[in-house]
DNA sequence: GTTTGCATGTAACGAACGTTACATGTAACG
DNA sequence: CGTTACATGTAACGTTCGTTACATGCAAAC
């Protein structure tokens, strides 16, 4: 059992989600860990696989968290959005969100350097959202355009840390969905129709 | 009048366009542009001055592109999000709407070696976006949710390169907003703000 | 013709980078 | 006790970084 490892893959995610990728240098990074550039190299056996456990680490934290809350609000009936956004700005998971997302900005200059740590597509919020969604808004635009909103608030959060004001944003993109469905409902009795539509149901 | 520096500012701007912020080196920089990296610093009088040019060269080009933008359009009565978002994702346009994004990201974590260059807040966007608003839409939840999708379509648009999916959210965002205010208009009759109203979203 | 000032080339500086060689400590196991 | 395997410290490697010192070319000004 490698505990040292373990213990410095923890302190390790916890300096990249105060200081970042792209300004990750390995002494610093040592010296806060009370370590040396040595010892990081023994355990990790290069910058590379220290980055590759760092995200590993990120995306594992990230993927049982979300599970645990889609577990906890499956059940329930209302705004998944919602419930989403609240899990991402809060405390123990707005961090960890945030350099996800810069480790997607980073992949699309560096995909060499970067585009190692993307585990699946940048896509794989398409086919969360949808399944998600109501049935009656599952098309591709709809699903594109919730995580847009999503993506962009969550974006102007980590950069202005208004918390107020994009959730109202947010809440605000819910009534206008929620809206549009229900004088969809009064007016026609058929599903929607759509522009530029590969898969609706 | 000094046409060299001109020159180099130029063709900087090029590089920086194709190869991004963060792996900017005067090195490989000079050799690209024919030059040497001393004489970079000869006429940019350091790495900042040089980015300074660039940044500044960025927003002039920014500034005025989208200024003649507003004023060719300014007349005409329908949709500015989405001419803004057409000449956003225009050829000429798109990598220095990239770059400034990027230039966005990197000042959130490095503030002191990147915020600097953001000419005024990030929230420029919000004033320009009011103005172009509709009267009765124009209040500050729906001002940041349309930068909100704005950015988050660019960015997967930057991510994916996909040009019909992004656009095509863009456009369902846009129904969405104008069927909200259809149907405001028949259930109430008095608007939020009655006023002349001129454009569409 | 000499001086002046901008432009450029060569070469190096000191620092930081990721990485490695090599020696040493330590604790378990035979 | 001796071997073995993991862990650690010291020191350096070779490279790249931004930057600088110094010499030189070259055209205009005096």
């Amino acid at each position: 059992m490698q505990t040292r490892k373990e213990e410095l893959t923890a302190a390790l995610i916890d300096y990249l989600l105060e200081h970042g990728l792209p300004e990750l240098s390995l002494r610093p990074l040592a010296a806060a860990l009370g370590t040396s550039a040595r010892l990081l190299i023994y355990h990790f056996g290069s910058k590379e696989g220290l980055l590759a456990a760092a995200m590993d680490a990120m995306h594992a934290h990230l993927r049982s968290s979300l599970q645990a809350l889609a577990d906890a609000k499956m059940a329930a009936a209302a705004k998944p959005l919602r419930w989403f956004w609240d899990w991402a700005i809060a405390a123990e998971n707005f961090a960890y969100m945030k350099l996800f997302y810069e480790l997607q900005m980073m992949a699309v200059r560096q995909p060499e350097t970067y585009g190692t740590f993307l585990q699946g597509n940048s896509l794989g919020w398409l086919e969360l959202a949808k399944r998600f969604m109501p049935d009656d808004d599952r098309d591709t635009a709809m699903a594109s355009l919730t995580i847009a909103v999503f993506d962009g608030l969550f974006l102007e959060m980590v950069a202005t840390g208004d918390c107020q004001r994009t959730t109202a944003a947010l809440d605000r993109y819910i009534e206008l969905v929620e809206q549009a469905r229900l004088h969809r409902a009064n007016t026609t009795s058929k599903p929607r129709h759509a522009s530029t539509r590969k898969q609706g149901t």
